[in-house]
DNA sequence: CTTTTCTCCTGTATGC
DNA sequence: TGCATACAGGAGAAAA
């Protein structure tokens, strides 16, 4: 499940890849990949052709190539992939697009199992956000960011805290698996109202987020290879280092007590039932 | 307006 | 073994 490292990587194989190289055509198959493109996908293929592409960038989950001053958006879902491949390798069971380049080089392919991904178009906004993004705040590795103004945001929702956490209008990028990482490392369980916790303890989960992200980031770069501008969004990598997280049954790192799972917001949610009481410490 | 629930999708794992 | 069901979950629409 792609979240804010794992989509990172991405961003750096597109940069690496795609940054400079000039779209000759697009294909898209099936009525979803552009589903968020409101006039369709033969629109959004026409757009694309002719373009350069002049960086890839981030925001959160979502990743955007400019364009000029347009920007094409992409977004992985839960299972969607990008590929850098050579136009003589087989088409993949769950090809959705595909970019052919005036270079003859190889091709970008957006591969979704899942189909939770996409393309769409945007404009781009003075701050050179997507504007179809706008409501996406800055994710904690951003410049935007503003940790001082996150813990104000998250400290009058009336909201549990995971939940809040989830919310990629408070802080973005931080999905299932970090989020109960980083409720982990602060000690607090994902139940308890956003509003009990003091602004100090919201800071510091904030940077437990930040933190647990940059060192999955550290690792998932290592796994980074040229032709497969990554990612499976298995993050398998990273598995070993997760202390809550699809730990259940196993003893919690830090006190030894088993790791719970409870159903939470139609998800899975991982704590330690000693280290993260439900009313709080 | 804010907050919560529902929905989209398909491969894999589990249960009877 | 086979069939049914649960599960993974990001994010926007719809509902409350």
């Amino acid at each position: 499940m792609p979240e804010l490292p794992e989509v990172e990587v991405v961003r750096r194989g597109l940069d690496a890849h795609v940054t400079g190289r000039l779209i000759e055509a697009v294909e898209l198959r099936g009525a979803r990949v552009a589903r968020r493109h409101l006039p369709g996908a033969e629109d959004l293929a026409a757009r694309l052709a002719g373009r350069e592409v002049s960086a890839a960038r981030r925001r959160g989950k979502y990743l955007w190539l400019d364009l000029g001053p347009d920007a094409l958006l992409l977004h992985l879902g839960m299972s969607g992939q990008l590929l850098v491949e050579e136009a003589s390798a087989p088409d993949e069971k769950h090809l959705h697009a595909r970019f052919t380049f005036a270079d003859g080089g190889p091709q970008l392919r957006f591969v979704d199992q899942r189909t939770f991904g996409g393309l769409a178009w945007s404009p781009t906004g003075a701050d050179g956000i997507p504007t179809t993004i706008a409501h996406i705040a800055p994710d904690p590795f951003d410049p935007a960011y503003d940790r001082a103004h996150a813990v104000r945001r998250i400290k009058v929702k009336d909201s549990e805290i995971k939940r809040v956490l989830l919310d990629q209008g408070v802080v973005s990028g931080i999905g299932n698996i970090y989020a109960d990482e980083a409720l982990w490392r602060a000690g607090i369980h994902g139940a308890r109202p956003a509003s009990s916790l003091t602004k100090p303890a919201i800071g510091r989960l904030l940077d437990h987020a930040s933190e647990v992200m940059t060192a999955a980031l550290g690792q998932g770069g290592t796994s980074f290879d040229a032709l497969y501008v990554n990612v499976n969004g298995a993050s398998g990598y990273f598995d070993r280092s997760l202390s809550a997280y699809g730990q259940q049954g196993r003893p919690c790192p830090r006190c030894g007590t088993l790791i719970v799972r409870e159903h939470f917001m139609n998800r899975s949610s991982f704590s330690c039932p000693r280290c993260q009481p439900r009313l709080g410490r």
